[in-house]
RNA sequence: GGGCGAUUAGCUCAGUUGGCUAGAGCGCCACGCUUACAACGUGGAUGUCGGGGGUUCGAGUCCCUCAUCGCCCACCA
């Protein structure tokens, strides 16, 4: 046998066996002439595509190996399997970094490189990450289908996208609306929601007052409205008024007192003073609020000051009867909640008065016309001041104001009504609840149906565009040019070729929001184009835009394609049917459509998950993927999320570099349970002496960190100075992996040690009746652990299966089983029997640990291959060519013999008592002990026969078993319990004895057990217990009774024997 | 503000329908390089199961409540 190392080397591994499986074509699945095999339907999972962003961090490890594991089992047990792997352009993520890089590197923006540029640089950058992330996960061990990597952006799926979108145009989903944006007036763009952090800034909340229009007597000649952004004033179109103050007042007023009542002590002052000023405010506004509300009934106006514009006064619950003068000036174009009060009276209309670069447009009056929105302030507020509408000196309170601020240039945010693609959702969205509910879709844990259904459930439309670069744009051109024209006169004798693509499903066209069909007389008519108003464009989607015979057509006569893109999420939506090929009828899509499982984290159910069933029943008519495992997330030691930004985040390529991929993946199966987040304490490892420093708060934001033991200096994510940068690099690491990685060098041992012994190997079959007790003690073990890991992890406890398998491998097999074979290889009989339920116990081990450890248990197949090439119990075979593709173990329940099982917990029990004395009473290793058992005379035969393995594994004989044993006068004696009791170990102590110290321990555990038989006995007097507790319970107890008693009788009889 | 989850040994976590003298790994203590493994072996100590109520013969497990922490969603004129 070779000289194998004595500590499993992980790297060697991974960089032998993964070319080999891919060069094997272990990993390619190809569609199959008959779908299911063996009963066995295809199994298939696609990958939640990395975003080419940056590199993978711990959570993509999490996500992968937990696919990957599925994936491996499944493989082995002969289902046609296929992982689908890629990754996602991730649009504004993507275009954001490569921007900012280009800015920091070459100091160039976007508009100097024109938008074929910027998407060139961007593809170079995808190439690039594309490249790590596929590596990384090469890395990992990750055995997905490379020949059919996609990327989201890529020709297959663009053609999805495309297909989608018009099937969409055609059935009326897609439409052109209003929505409010976060718009970011440096880079003139819109940024999504999570691209904008609040910042307190100091701020002003002003009073002005708007003139009633013709007040009746007794009713307010004027309506006082605040705000903290004057300038949006020129943009109102109404002040609203609560329907119902007196209510709305009382509810609060209830509120309030609801929380001074729940409040402790300290708290109660404010809260007293809020009651206070609620119902001082009441008694004077309340009967003023309650006419401005039937003023508003009556359809009363106001003059919008400074606009000689009027504006009702509406009533809406939006404002707030306890605040300020109870009224609200209504914005629609600039604040989210104004343009909710408009969504509610649609009457009042929306007045943009923005332009796209931040200035005011022609939608104010002229004065006011370019100025920015803060000199527009000044403005505005000097104007109303001198018209006496408002007192600067009065009128004007400092206030902090949260800010919305544009991550990307720092800059505020104004919202904005700007024009949006959107997709009605009200059909799509009950489908996929539809799913859901009617368990088509099952997800995992239930839980997280209910976020799924509560989001689907609103039915909010989708705003599908985004003004990026980065994307697949949107397939729609639109014709634009002057007012009032007939089509016909555009189009000329071009109707005709456009109707007929219409026929032929080319393209589909709408006028007005009215589709357009294929006759050409419907083309003929007056179109009003209105550059910012779509209501009266002609659009047309192109089905397939690289006809470009109709794309040149279209753009000849003066259409020209929107500009944005599409959602990210849109082309993530159509995943699980586009990478199979969709819209061609490939045999991939027939074969692995719909997929088996989904794996993905909890983030994106709505954003992914639910868009994904939304649109696979929309293309295929069926749902993506029949269950959706929604697995933790990893936090931290102080249980925060990592991120690259806080710099917590650990990079598993250094977690695979100090402890290996097989460690990485068994910690993460290990950890992954139903209910709970992973925490991971992240530490970093110094480069100079490998010491650990625990990650701070305050340390994990440096740039550079000083070693605790060896003081030197390393550098960290955040090096950026040169004298940072020289240093060597610690790496961040968990020593949560620990465990991983020395059960792997456990099982690398194990097999060690087996490989040592199976040199002369002989195959053959075994029967029955020549396998010894532990052999066949080990064999039921084994066939309820296969049915144990598999039943885990079919259901997704990947932690049950990982325990399992841990607990067993360790403690059964090496502790026990290995350990007694070392004195069954020293006798020349027993060795063939042996080595071949070794070598057969150890191939299936393997075979279950393989997808959690597939580099070791590869390595071990190999290595096993060498010696035992046939193997097997009871019948023999080839072992394959690897592990890999080794049939998964099966589940033989006339293995399991739970009376073998528990004959061998006599002798586990009897070893651990001897060997508890010997620790007890500090007795060398070296010195042989002798040790009596008292027990029946048929539990004495069994013992009899395990004398070897006392001998190899205790270095103790008994010399006495039987019914007749006695305790030796200076004895140390354990009894056993449970259903041993009855049995009894005893060893002659006089030659070592601390009898002090066997009295202490006596004494303790006879009083320990005298509490215990108490509690019993209160237990069974207690008459309701005896009555209404099931037989079965009542009986166990008095069971446990009369066995404890027993047991402390024996106590009780050594510590006499002691004590004379 | 709405929803979801967590709180069990110093740390990180198991504990499946209520029947438990509450377990594991790391750490700790003692002994040991017994020829697979010191990334190891053998043995040991360690808990008011977050607080308070309730249901029950019986609660770590079910219900209510409070507290703390976390996540998601909404909002902050």
């Amino acid at each position: 046998m070779k000289n194998l190392p004595a500590q499993y080397d992980h790297a060697a591994a991974q960089e032998k066996w993964y070319p080999f499986w891919e060069k094997q074509g272990y990993f390619h699945a190809d569609p199959k002439e008959s779908e299911v095999v063996d009963g066995k339907p295809p199994y298939t999972i696609v990958i939640p595509p990395p975003n080419v962003t940056g590199a993978l961090h711990l959570g993509h490890a999490l996500n992968n190996t937990l696919q990957d594991i599925l994936v491996r089992m499944r493989r082995m047990e002969g289902y046609n399997t296929l992982w689908m792997p890629g990754t996602d352009h991730a649009g504004i993520a993507t275009q954001a970094v490569v921007e900012r890089r280009l800015l920091a590197e070459e100091k160039v923006s976007r508009h100097d490189l024109g938008r074929e540029g910027l998407v060139e640089r961007i593809w170079q950058w995808k190439e690039q990450y594309e490249k790590r992330i596929l590596g990384q996960l090469k890395q990992l061990g990750c055995s997905c289908d490379w020949e059919r990597t996609r990327f989201t952006l890529d020709d297959t799926c663009a053609r999805a996208v495309r297909e989608t979108f018009f099937k969409l145009f055609a059935d009326g989903k897609i439409y052109r609306g209003k929505r409010l944006v976060n718009w970011d007036t440096y880079l003139q763009t819109a940024v999504s929601d999570d691209e904008v952090f609040h910042d307190p800034v100091k701020g002003h909340f002003w009073h002005f007052k708007y003139p009633v229009i013709d007040p009746q007597p007794g009713e307010p000649t004027h309506v006082t409205i605040a705000t903290t952004r004057p300038e949006t004033m020129l943009g109102d179109t109404a002040v609203a008024v609560h329907p119902d103050p007196a209510k709305q007042l009382d509810k609060v007023e209830a509120d309030l007192k609801d929380k001074l009542a729940a409040a402790p002590a300290k708290e109660q002052p404010p809260i007293e003073a809020q009651l206070e000023a609620l119902s001082e405010h009441k008694k004077t506004k309340l009967a003023e609020l309650e006419t401005l509300r039937d003023m508003a009934a009556r359809g009363v106006m106001l003059e919008l000051p400074l606009t000689g514009r009027q504006i009702p006064l509406i009533a809406d619950i939006w404002s707030k009867p306890e605040l300020g003068s109870g009224c609200v000036k209504i914005t629609p174009a600039h604040d989210a909640n104004d343009y909710d009060v408009w969504q509610r009276n649609l009457e009042i209309g929306a007045i943009n008065i923005m332009n796209s670069d931040g200035a005011l447009n022609e939608n104010v009056p002229e004065k006011y016309r370019g100025l920015t929105m803060k000199k527009a302030r000044d403005a505005v507020v000097d104007d109303l001041t001198i018209e006496g509408l408002h007192d600067p000196e009065t009128d004007r309170e400092d206030r902090e104001i949260d800010l919305a601020h544009s991550d990307r240039s720092k800059t505020p945010i104004e919202p904005y009504l700007a024009d949006q693609w959107f997709v009605k959702m009200d059909e799509l969205a009950q489908t996929a609840m539809d799913a859901v509910t009617n368990h088509k879709v099952r997800i995992i844990p239930e839980r997280y149906a209910k976020s799924y259904l509560d989001w689907l459930g609103e039915k909010r439309d989708w705003p599908v565009g985004r003004q990026l670069w980065w994307g697949h744009r949107i397939p729609i051109w639109r014709l634009s040019g002057d007012a009032e024209v007939p089509l016909g006169k555009t189009l000329g004798d071009r109707i005709q070729t456009l109707a007929d693509w219409v026929a032929e499903g080319k393209v589909a066209a709408t006028i007005g929001g009215s589709p357009l069909t294929a006759d050409a007389g419907s083309w003929s008519i007056t179109i009003d184009v209105d550059e910012d108003d779509y209501d009266h464009d002609v659009l047309v989607c192109v089905r397939n835009e690289t006809d470009s015979e109709i794309v040149e057509l279209l753009e000849a006569v003066g259409f020209a394609q929107d500009e944005e893109v599409l959602d990210t999420w849109f082309s993530s939506a159509l995943w699980p049917h586009s990478t199979l090929g969709w819209p061609e009828e490939t045999d991939e899509l027939h074969t692995f459509y719909p997929t088996t499982t989904l794996i993905t984290s909890r983030d994106i159910i709505t954003l992914w998950v639910a868009r994904m069933v939304i649109m696979g029943e929309y293309n295929m008519g069926e749902v993506p993927f029949h269950e959706v495992y929604i697995h933790p997330k990893i936090l931290d030691g102080f249980g925060e999320t990592m991120s690259k930004s806080k710099g917590n985040g650990i990079d598993p390529l250094d977690v695979i570099q100090k402890f290996g991929a097989d460690a990485l993946r068994f910690g993460i199966a290990y950890l992954t349970t139903e209910t709970q987040d992973v925490r991971m304490p992240v530490e970093f490892e110094c480069p100079h002496c490998d010491a650990l420093i625990k990650q701070t708060k305050k340390n994990r934001i440096l740039p550079r960190v000083d070693c605790d033991k060896c003081g030197q200096a390393f550098s960290t994510q955040w090096a950026e100075k040169e004298e940072d940068q020289s240093l060597p690099r610690g790496a961040v690491v968990s020593d949560r992996f620990e465990l991983g990685r020395n059960f792997c060098n456990k099982i690398w041992n194990a097999s060690r040690f087996a490989l040592a012994n199976l040199e002369d190997f002989t195959p053959g079959e075994v029967s029955k009746a020549e396998l010894l007790l532990e052999d066949r003690w080990l064999l039921s073990r084994l066939s309820t652990v296969t049915r144990q890991v598999k039943h885990a992890l079919n259901t997704y406890r990947y932690a049950d299966a990982a325990r399992t398998l841990y607990d067993f491998a360790w403690d059964e097999f090496c502790s026990f089983y290995v350990e007694m074979t070392k004195a069954r290889f020293g006798v020349p009989e027993q060795r063939t029997v042996a080595q071949r339920v070794l070598a057969h116990s150890l191939d299936t081990l393997v075979r279950l640990l393989h997808p959690m450890v597939p580099f070791l248990t590869e390595e071990i197949w190999q290595l096993l291959g060498e010696v035992c090439p046939t193997r097997g119990l009871p019948e023999t075979a080839a072992a394959s060519e690897s592990v890999c593709i080794a049939e998964w173990p099966k589940f033989d329940d006339t293995w399991v013999d739970s009376a073998i099982e528990s004959q061998f917990a006599e002798f586990q029990a009897v070893l651990g008592a001897v060997r508890e004395i010997r620790s007890r009473q500090n007795i060398t290793m070296k010195d042989e002990l002798a040790f009596g058992v008292k027990c029946s005379a048929e539990v004495a035969t069994r013992l009899e026969a395990m004398q070897p393995y006392f001998a190899k594994m205790a270095n103790a004989h008994a010399s006495s078993v039987g019914p007749k044993v006695t305790a030796p006068d200076m004895a140390a004696s354990i009894p056993l319990s449970g259903d041993l009791v009855g049995i009894e170990v005893h060893v002659d102590i006089s030659d070592y004895i601390d009898v002090e110290a066997e009295q202490k321990r006596l004494t303790s555990e006879r009083d320990k057990l005298t509490k215990y038989v108490g509690a019993i006995q209160g237990k069974l007097k207690n008459e309701k217990f005896v009555a209404n507790a099931p037989a079965e319970v009542v009986d166990g107890e008095r069971a446990k009774l009369a066995d404890t008693e027993k047991k402390l009788a024996s106590i009780v009889a050594a510590l006499e024997k002691l004590g004379a």
